[in-house]
DNA sequence: GCCCTGAATGGTAGCGCTACCAATACCGTC
DNA sequence: GACGGTATTGGTAGCGCTACCATTCAGGGC
C-alpha cells in the first residue's frame, strides 16, 4: 500500500501534478527529507541530494507555493503597496523591485491604493492574510489603523520614498522637503526673484515639497500667496500648460516656476514656447524626479534626481536580508538626491 | 475537549489567527456551512447567514488564502505577464486590470518579462505551480515551450495587446500593422514624400508597426531603406532625439517620420526645435500610442490613440468571466485604434 | 401511506507541505 | 568500553480549508 492515500480508492483532487512524496520516493527516502534538500541543501548529505535532484526533474517537480504557505504558516511573498501606477516614478521603483528579487524564490505582491488611505487599509488587511515575508508600503502617512496593521503583522516593515521620524520598522527614502527647498535655493541664487510653485495632486509628498519651496523663500523675503498654485486633480502636461498660463495670468512678474513633479516642468515648458516666453531668461522652469524626458527637452530641463530605482532595488534587498535573517546595518536611510541643474534655469535677464 | 486539535497538548502554529472553526462554533454550525456561507452564501439559510455573519465580524475573522488554494486546488489569482514596468504603455494597461479588479475577491500577480521570451516561459512555469484562476499574457509571440505551457495550464488564458490568427484561448488587442500602415498613408495624403521610420527595441510589436510603414509605401512608390532607422536599445525621448539626427545627416531630404513611439516622436520633436527646424512645414512627425503629453507638446503631435487602459479592463472582466463560467460572447476581441491627428502633421510646405 | 425530489446541513478525509521531536549513526574523549 | 556530542534522517501530526458523500427534512404526486 501506497502512504500518500491513494489506498482510498477515492481518486486525487489535484490536477495530478508530482507531489513531495512521489519524489521522495524515486529516490528512496522520505519526503521530509526531500523538503530539507530542497530549501536548505546543505542540511542533506551529498549522496542524498544528487538522488533527490534526479528525481526531481525526472519527474518535473515543482512544489506547491500554497501547501508549503500553509505548512510552514508564512508565504514566500512580499507585499508591495504603491499608490500609482502611471505615475513614472513609482514605474522606476517597481523596476528595480523586481529585478531585486530576480532569481530568489520570493515573489511579489503588488497593491494600488491609487492615494487613498483607506484603500491602503484595506490592501494592507487582505496582504496579512496571506501571511507575506515582507511588506513594502509608499510613504510614512499611514492611517492609524494601517499602522497598527503593519506593527502587527509580524514580518518586516519597509516603508519607502520618504525620511522622516518613527518608522515602523525599515525605511529606505530621502527628504522631499528638504529637495525642494535646495532648489527653490538654486533658484533664487540663479537670479530669478519671483518663484512661483506649481502642484497637482498634492498627496502626501508634494504636501513637503510645498512646505520645502515656502521654507526657502521665508528667509529671502518671503513667499507671495499669489505665485503658488495648486490642485488635487492628476497630474499631467496639459495640466502644466493651464497651470502655467493660470499663474502668468494671475502673476505676469513670475520669472520662474518650480514644478512639482516633471509633468507639469513639461507642460510649462511647452505653454512658454506656445506663448513666446523665452526660458530660462523670461521664465526659469525647475521640475522634479529628473525623469529621462527632461534632459533631452529643449532647452534641457533642470530637476532634482531623485534614486527611485535605487530605492526599489534596495528595499527588496533589504527585506531580503531581514527575512533571512541577516545582519541590518542601517534600518533607516537617507538616500538622498541630487539637483539636475540644466539650461532651463540658466539665469533671468539682467535688468540692470 | 475542543475540535479543533489542541487538545494534543502542543500550541498551535499559526499566529493564532481565528479560523473557520472558530466562526463555526461561535455560530452554532459547522465549519463547512461557514465555508459555504463566505464563498456562495444563496446556498445557506437566511437564518444562519446572519449569525455567520455576525461570528466573523466578531471575531476580525478572515479567510486564509493558502489553506483555500491547498484545498480547492485554485488560487484566486490571476497571473499577467507583460515586458515592461517602465513603458507607459503597460502602465494603463495595469492601471485598467486593477480598476477592474478590484472589489474582487481576485488578486493579480504581475510579471515583468523585461521583454525576454525565457524569463517569459519561466515566469509561466512560476505561475502555472500556484494554480491561477486564469492568466494573461502580452503579445503572441510566446515560445512553443511558453504556449505549450499556456496551454495546458487548466485555466482561461487570455492574449493581451495585439491581434492575429491562433489564440490559445481569448484574445484582446488590435493590429500593430494595420495601425501603422495608417498612420503612414495619413502622412502621405498630408503631402509629405519623403517619409522614414524611426524606432528602437523592436520587439514583435514594434517589427509589425514597421511593417505596417512598409505595406503602406509599398504601393506608394515603394520604401527607401536609408530612411528606415532601428535600434535594438530601449526607446527613450534622448534616443529619439539622437535617431532622428542621424537620420537627418543620413537624409536631409527627410520630410516626415513615423516614430515607433511617443518617446521617440518627442525626441524628434525637440531635435527640431534645437535645430530650427519647422514642425510640421519642414518635417512632419507622427507618433504611436497618443500619450498623454502629445497633445500638450507645442505643437501638439499626431499619434495612434491606443486603448491601453481598455484593454487592461475588459482582458480583466473577461477572464473573470470566464471563471465564473459565465457566457463569453466574444473570445478574441479586435478592440480597434483611432488616429489622432494633430499639427505636428499639418502638412509640408507646397514646393512648387 | 409510500416513494421521489430537492434544498439545507453535516462528517470525513484529505489538499501537499513542514514543524517538531525522535531515532540512528558516527566520532572523539576519558 | 561507556559517554556525550554532532550530523543526518525519519515519523507523526497537523496548517486551515474544501471536495465529496451522506444525512435530514419538507413538500408533492400517486
Amino acid at each position: 500500500m501506497s502512504d500518500s492515500g491513494q489506498s482510498v480508492g477515492r481518486k486525487r483532487r489535484g490536477a495530478g501534478r508530482p507531489t513531495i512524496s512521489d519524489v521522495a520516493r524515486l529516490a528512496g527516502v522520505s519526503p521530509i527529507t526531500v523538503s530539507r534538500a530542497l530549501r536548505d541543501p546543505q542540511r542533506v548529505s551529498q549522496d542524498l541530494r544528487a538522488n533527490i535532484d534526479v528525481a526531481v526533474r525526472t519527474l518535473g517537480y515543482v512544489p506547491d507555493p500554497n501547501a508549503r504557505a500553509l505548512a510552514s504558516s508564512r508565504a514566500d511573498v512580499i507585499g508591495v503597496i504603491i499608490p500609482s501606477l502611471t505615475n513614472n516614478v513609482f514605474a522606476d521603483v517597481l523596476r528595480g523591485m523586481y529585478d531585486a528579487i530576480n532569481g530568489s524564490s520570493y515573489q511579489i505582491q503588488l497593491g494600488n491604493s491609487r492615494y487613498s488611505p483607506i484603500e491602503e487599509e484595506r490592501l494592507l488587511t487582505t496582504f496579512v492574510s496571506q501571511r507575506p515575508s515582507a511588506l513594502i508600503v509608499s510613504g510614512i502617512d499611514q492611517t492609524p489603523t494601517a499602522r497598527a496593521t503593519l506593527e502587527n503583522a509580524g514580518c518586516p516593515v519597509l516603508q519607502i520614498m520618504e525620511s522622516g521620524p518613527d518608522p515602523v520598522d525599515m525605511m529606505v527614502g530621502f527628504s522631499h522637503r528638504k529637495a525642494a527647498e535646495e532648489i527653490v535655493r538654486h533658484l533664487w541664487h540663479a537670479g530669478y526673484r519671483r518663484i512661483g510653485f506649481i502642484g497637482a495632486r498634492m498627496d502626501p509628498r508634494s504636501q513637503r515639497r510645498l512646505q520645502g519651496y515656502r521654507d526657502a523663500l521665508e528667509p529671502l523675503g518671503g513667499v507671495d500667496p499669489a505665485l503658488v498654485t495648486t490642485t488635487p486633480a492628476p497630474s499631467s502636461v496639459s495640466l502644466g500648460r493651464d497651470l502655467l498660463r493660470d499663474l502668468m495670468s494671475r502673476a505676469p512678474d513670475l520669472d520662474a516656476v518650480f514644478c512639482n513633479n516633471d509633468d507639469l516642468a513639461m507642460g510649462a515648458l511647452f505653454e512658454c514656447q506656445r506663448s513666446g516666453l523665452d526660458v530660462p531668461r523670461r521664465l526659469g522652469i525647475a521640475g522634479f524626479n529628473d525623469l529621462e524626458m527632461m534632459a533631452a527637452a529643449h532647452p534641457p530641463l533642470t530637476s532634482v534626481r531623485t534614486p527611485r530605482y535605487e530605492i526599489g532595488y534596495r528595499s527588496v534587498r533589504m527585506v531580503l536580508d531581514a527575512i533571512t535573517g541577516r545582519d541590518i546595518p542601517e534600518r533607516v536611510i537617507d538616500i538622498g538626491y541630487e539637483l539636475a541643474v540644466r539650461d532651463s534655469t540658466g539665469g533671468p535677464v539682467l535688468s540692470q
